[in-house]
DNA sequence: TCCTATGATAGCGATACGAAACTATATTGA
DNA sequence: TCAATATAGTTTCGTATCGCTATCATAGGA
């Protein structure tokens, strides 16, 4: 009866929110509150398309109300600065500042990291490629949007034929460049399993 | 710059919070919160020694006070009950109801330890035993309590001789039968590296 | 012109947490 | 035996955060 309460996956699935809750940074002397680093960690790794409140949002799985607030009071503190889309009046359009930037040096999800990155090097790679697996299982699940990198996703076109090293996001019809292809978006799909072109 | 936010461990380590606070289960039809969660599955995996909620308190890395609160709250809900013990007369002895261990079939975790059930048998070995050392290392580096299960702990003196399988705890002086040793404690220290099975 | 989407804001409630005061029991020492 | 101290636990109170539900303003698309 208990053995499913016991089991491996579980023992995992439990160890996984305890360290969560470890770095959650607003026990610490706290410069920022538990929502304000994850939204500023999204910001520092989120491609145009998605430095948004809204993306935000539906990144933290919350209301844009919410998410506003969150983004407000860093704006507030000067980590982030809010600008105007140029292309869309309604959009506002978040970027991290040098301040935000050289406050995430001190985020305290480094005691994590670094705890991580003592691992010996196939049982890293084990872990991350088992969180990603987990991540979008779960996001899958839930039904929500599954965020990831352009560079696994189903939208990106390489054009390196054309302009030697440059690629093409289908769905939002915008040029990538390399270092963004490592970025979050909130548009991201993932390939159909067996890797080149889809079905 | 940006190098050290991007690395792969930091990435590996927003997983981990991500999916961390995707099990809150505050959020869904929640018959309990975050807080009250994490109580009930400790004391649904704590061994006699530490289902206290002094015990609790450290796991959790909170104050006695608030703990007091959770607990209070699962009890007046029915899903723990509170016995005295009769060793020492301040101590409370926090016991799960059957009505607690059949909450326990709804925990959200399960979405994520489903997740972690699904993926290939060897990517879940890999990811629960780097879990574990990740566990243990922060709890160093935080030099909070290390909790951890009888079987790996140092104060466990194995009677096999003596009494058919019987083991005893050389720290709390007391007997321990094989299903104990698969359970927390709070009094629980890592074997020193090659006492038994090295890495 | 309607309808939708992004975003901001105010108000409300729930929760969690910590500090401090308090009770009761154990332990220690004289 | 009695006093002093330490420990386990509870309770109260204040505070901060968080998140949701409106509601509103503006901008884009049909």
């Amino acid at each position: 009866m208990s053995d499913a309460l016991l089991s491996d996956p579980h023992l995992a699935a439990e160890m996984l929110v305890h360290l969560g809750r470890a770095a959650r940074g607003d026990g610490a002397e706290a410069g920022l509150t538990a929502a304000q680093w994850t939204a500023l960690r999204f910001f520092a790794r989120a491609n145009r398309l998605s430095r948004t409140p809204s993306a935000f949002a539906a990144f933290h799985a919350t209301t844009r109300g919410t998410a506003s607030q969150t983004v407000k009071a860093l704006v507030a503190a000067g980590y982030l600065e809010r600008l105007r889309d140029e292309r869309d009046g309604r959009a506002a359009r978040i970027e991290v500042t040098a301040a935000g930037r050289a406050l995430l040096a001190a985020d305290p999800l480094h005691v994590i990291a670094a705890a991580i990155g003592r691992l010996p090097p196939a049982q890293q790679r084990a872990l991350i490629s088992a969180l990603q697996n987990v991540v979008g299982e779960t996001a899958r699940l839930r039904e929500g949007p599954c965020f990831g990198v352009c560079a696994e996703c189903r939208h990106l076109a390489a054009l390196k034929a054309v302009s030697a090293g440059g690629y093409h996001c289908e769905e939002a019809d915008i040029a990538l460049s390399a270092e963004e292809l490592e970025q979050l978006c909130v548009a991201f799909a993932p390939k159909p399993p067996g890797g080149g072109s889809p079905a």
